[in-house]
DNA sequence: CTACAGGCTGGTG
DNA sequence: CACCAGCCTGTA
């Protein structure tokens, strides 16, 4: 087990934020979150921000403080937003434990065909049964309560997300019954285009391309437009510049930035205002509908 | 029943 | 170039 102290970060919100569907409750273990990336898996407690890990210290420097941008201080950014945006102010100010996740590239291309004219609840539950049928089951390290009421480790089963090949063979009658809906043909062919030392040629050149390149990159393929590619770029290949529009930001913008949002101040960063905008405007509790939750 | 999900493709004007 | 119907399917 891993303690660390950890400044604006919060689990439940960077699950409720939309940029990762794999990061979720232990059903079993009240407080403990089960999060699975890149063919790794830890479970975590936090109080306050005190963080406890399943993983050792070498587990988590390696894999998982990288993982959760910790080099990243989100503190200044939201000190560096304009004092009279009351909106962004807001946003951050509610959604002050939202990070950047740095996700798996290959695991966010599936994710986010996936999610294309899609709700939350759908996404998390075809890339949960994609995980359960094509990926390699595995064992690994969760936390249970231990008899006098600290923690302890406990070997927990979960699936690895698949590879490109396991998704590519399976064919489009293999996809079905996922939920995928008409986006299993982008899948299939994402996974081909992925798949053998070709398809990792081209995923090493994305990963190493700049913004632009990559963002045109991703737009050469079936099922990945504008939106798509964008959030590929800021959740798989960290390009925090990148500002994904979709309906919700659309509707932000329409009604908080009639002007247009100020892309050029936060050009180096605003894909991390993006964040928190969405969070906010999905996650409030609306004013009226108090009496109903 | 309709509307809507973190849109994209393919066809038309 | 802009515009837009159609698309899978679960949920409100």
């Amino acid at each position: 087990m891993y303690r660390i102290q950890i400044k604006d970060m919060d689990f439940e919100q960077i699950a409720r934020s939309g940029q990762c569907f794999r990061m979720e409750p232990n059903e079993e273990e009240h407080g403990v979150w089960r999060i699975a990336a890149s063919g790794r898996y830890v479970e975590a407690v936090k109080e306050d921000d005190v963080f406890l890990f399943s993983c050792g210290e070498k587990e988590f420097q390696d894999m998982w403080a990288g993982y959760f941008d910790l080099q990243t201080d989100y503190g200044g950014f939201k000190k560096r937003v304009d004092s009279e945006d009351s909106y962004l102010k807001e946003a951050m100010e509610w959604g002050w434990g939202v990070r950047i996740l740095r996700q798996d590239l290959w695991e966010m291309l599936v994710t986010f065909l996936i999610s294309q004219n899609n709700n939350i609840t759908r996404i998390t539950g075809s890339v949960k049964e994609i995980c359960k049928r094509f990926g390699e089951k595995r064992i690994g390290l969760g936390l249970a309560v231990s008899s006098d009421g600290g923690w302890v480790e406990r070997s927990k089963s979960y699936d690895a997300f698949p590879e490109p090949e396991d998704l590519s063979s399976a064919g489009l009658r293999g996809l079905a019954g996922l939920g995928l809906g008409y986006r299993d043909k982008y899948i299939l062919s994402i996974a081909k285009a992925c798949s053998g030392p070709e398809g990792r040629e081209w995923l090493l050149r994305l990963k190493e391309a700049d913004y632009t390149s990559a963002h045109s990159l991703l737009m050469e393929q079936y099922g990945i437009g504008r939106k798509v590619a964008d959030c590929i770029c800021l959740f798989g290949l960290h390009h925090v510049g990148a500002f994904p529009v979709d309906t919700h930001v659309r509707q932000i913008l329409e009604v908080h930035y009639p002007q247009g949002f100020p892309l050029e101040r936060y050009q180096e960063y605003a894909g991390i205002l993006q964040q928190y905008m969405f969070y906010y405007k999905v996650n409030k509790i609306p004013r009226g509908k108090l009496g109903s939750i």
